[in-house]
DNA sequence: AGCTGCACCTGGCGGC
DNA sequence: TGCCGCCAGGTGCAGC
């Protein structure tokens, strides 16, 4: 569940069933799953056991659930990290269910309302990682993310900007560096230290829905186009959030399972060759960066050659 | 210093 | 039917 909103539908789901619970035990079933863990599978597991768990946050594709303090009331110093990679999920299963498909890691959980649960994280292709990390301030002084009122950030994420739907998001700051960047704007937008939680397919809606040419140099964007742009990032990323996210194959569900229905809101991403729903030209989709751009060659038109 | 390309994985699908 | 190459939601870093 990779971009901002499929990681945001996770956050969400896990908010209810995780904070105030604790951690009964921790099984890592794949090391490969802590390749942001550096010191391995036994000591992850050892200072997970007995943990309490605090409400869920996220900056942009990072989700971290704060492990709270042994003294009540203290500020907790460090937080469980998760980042889902290109496959990863994390799914709430009853106590005992069987191991999933991919299953990585499993956690057992008990909640003072819910009672026991597992939470387990799946991941095929294991570009998906967990992590204890220490939590540290902002350099801003502003909440570090999404879902937590705490000026704290993981150290390994304390590095990636802003999303576009933080209130400390600062949009002056992101058009001037916008001026100084040589490279295409969709480069530009899947960079997660210029602004973070947008992936492949957001970034290509994002620029559809702004008419905006994907190879346009971010320097030659006027003031107004930025503005327009993440307008139109906010919408599409707002939206797909409110639809439970894009969902293509069984790999991007919500922590029950179940897929999110903003596939069919799509206008440009997977759309190769059918009619773009403004002017009905048919959607092109080019090689870029070994990847792919989806756009509607009429309607965003490519960047006029400058000297 | 900034930018680009590639490596890291597994598995599904289309073409031959 | 079977095999092979290609493609996929991301990130980090080597090397220019």
């Amino acid at each position: 569940m990779p971009e901002l909103p499929e990681v945001e539908v996770v956050r969400a789901g896990l908010a209810p069933a995780v904070t105030d619970a604790v951690i009964e035990s921790a099984t890592v079933i794949d090391g490969r799953a802590l390749t942001r863990h550096p010191p391995g599978a036994s000591d992850f597991e050892a200072r997970l056991l007995g943990r309490t768990l605090g409400g869920p946050a996220r900056r942009g594709k990072f989700l971290w659930i704060p492990l709270a303090p042994g003294a009540p009331g203290a500020v907790p110093a460090e937080a469980l990290v998760a980042h889902l990679g290109m496959s990863g999920q994390m799914l709430l299963r009853p106590s005992g269910a069987p191991p999933e498909r991919h299953e990585r890691v499993r956690l057992d959980i008990r909640h003072p309302e819910h009672g026991d649960l597992a939470v387990v994280f799946a991941d095929q292709r294991t570009f998906g990682s967990l992590a204890i990390d220490p939590l540290q301030d902002t350099a801003d002084a502003r909440a570090g993310g999404y879902g937590t009122d705490d000026a704290l950030v993981p150290a390994q994420v304390a590095h990636i900007a802003r999303d576009p739907l933080d209130p400390g998001f600062d949009l002056r700051a992101f058009r001037r560096t916008l001026e100084h960047k040589a490279s295409a704007i969709k480069r530009v937008l899947l960079d997660q230290t210029v602004v973070s939680g947008i992936g492949n397919i957001y970034a290509d809606e994002s620029l559809w829905a702004a008419r905006i040419h994907p190879d346009t140099r971010a320097s030659d964007l006027s003031t107004r186009a930025v503005y327009r742009l993440i307008a139109e990032v906010r919408a599409v990323l707002e939206k797909a959030v409110a639809e439970g996210g894009t969902s293509f194959d069984a790999q991007y569900v919500n922590v029950n399972g179940q897929a999110g229905y903003f596939a069919h809101s799509l206008n440009a991403y997977g759309r190769t060759g059918q009619p773009c729903a403004r002017c009905g030209a048919p959607i092109v989709k080019v090689s870029f960066t070994n990847r792919s751009s989806h756009f509607c060659p009429h309607c965003q038109r490519p960047p006029r050659l400058t000297a």
